[in-house]
DNA sequence: TTGGGCTTGTGAATGTGAACACAATCACTA
DNA sequence: TAGTGATTGTGTTCACATTCACAAGCCCAA
């Protein structure tokens, strides 16, 4: 095995979350063991690359078998470090915010929203998902209180460098944003810009071209 | 220049995608020209990748001085294809789908999402964003007058397979997913999944663990 | 216990993209 | 017109990722 080597390719990572989800489905579906073969075809790679990601995150095979779901999964998620589980706060309740508390699905991302907050009053105190949204006043001190890691700011674009500004003050150091960035972000704090309308663009993109070809291995 | 060869790597198309909104703002604030320094500054990519990616679109820079902001970006756009304006429908006005409608800014994208459907009627007749909410019974009849050509699912995941079924029937072959597939996806057409749990458990992990490194060339 | 059928794990080959370095080229000035 | 400073465009090299191909190993049945 690879294992040992320590260093995980960042394309590995990546493909290492699209693949939690078929195995949940697999156990739910009551297999304890699922070959790189069958799970290729439903991640839609070729075999060989599963059969290499897994030989980077332990051994974990049985050769004439295939792999146990239950261990690969913890396997995975050990690898992509879901044991820590870190505090992340949310600081905008709009469409998104609310898309973010309501669909993501807690307990298979190892990370946790513990807090939201929004400035409108309207919103404050109304639950959405499992969380009271609070008011952002209270950001720094609730950001110290939970010892939040991350922060998820979803506001008007306008308001943003602000919130980013505040959340870096506060200690955090990390800021993933919904909002074009590019202005004038603080430099105290590490900013992940996520552009919907190009995100939209590029699956727009992708999903309307694209050729489904694979290797020989794949050949299903 | 490179541009003849007609084939453009699919990283390169990804990172035109990018570099289109720093363009924007730069000619909003006047600039005419752009050097791949101060681009690769603003997108946090190497400047040779910048030069090298816009040798596929086209020999559009001037040495000593740069590259012309307009030419840029209509270059890129045509490599992108946003001339052929692609028309999309929407199935599914919740959290995913306003957001979608009211954030996602039209005439960047290359695309128009120009009707959107719900079951629900309460929604039915009230207007989000630019569109009037269309009850989801006429959606195979819409689909043909409007001639869609991609439709985006944003429902819940029991239903999404049924509307992919109509989708793929009513003669579209391209849908753009926010459920979770995995499960009965019809056959007749070609679904894209986005799994927003999977996609904000990658950005954590990026956003918490990254390391900035770049070469010489972007030593700016 | 032997053999047959499967599947993993991985060396080697192939393919692909990024980084570098520098010649070619432009604008501008004297 | 020649000289200077700046920036592009790209040949080359390097690093990394994918694919192939097959030996090693497991299960099961006879």
């Amino acid at each position: 095995m690879i294992v040992g080597s320590g260093h995980i390719p960042s394309e590995t990572t990546d493909r290492l979350f699209s693949y939690l989800r078929p195995l949940m489905c697999l156990l739910n579906r009551g297999s304890d063991t699922v070959s790189s073969r069958e799970l290729a075809r439903l991640c839609k790679v070729n075999p060989s690359v599963i059969r290499r990601d897994f030989s980077y995150v332990g051994n974990l095979g049985t050769r004439g078998v295939g792999y146990g779901v239950v261990e690969l999964m913890e396997n995975i998620r050990r690898a992509l470090k879901f044991d820590d589980d870190m505090k992340i706060a949310l600081v905008g309740v709009g469409n998104i915010g609310r898309a973010l508390l309501e669909h993501v699905r807690f307990g298979m991302e190892g990370f946790k929203i513990v807090a939201a907050f929004d400035n409108n009053p309207e919103k404050i105190g109304r639950t959405v998902g499992r969380l009271v949204v609070e008011d952002a006043i209270a950001l720094e001190e609730r950001i110290q209180s939970e010892a939040i890691q991350l922060v998820i700011v979803a506001v008007p674009e306008i308001c943003a460098p602000d919130v980013a500004r505040r959340v870096g003050d506060a200690g955090v150091n990390s800021v993933l944003s919904f909002s074009p960035c590019g202005l004038a972000m603080p430099d105290n704090v590490r900013v992940t810009c996520v552009d919907l309308s190009l995100e939209m663009a590029r699956l727009v993109y992708h999903s309307s071209s694209r050729d489904g070809a694979r290797g020989k291995d794949g050949a299903a």
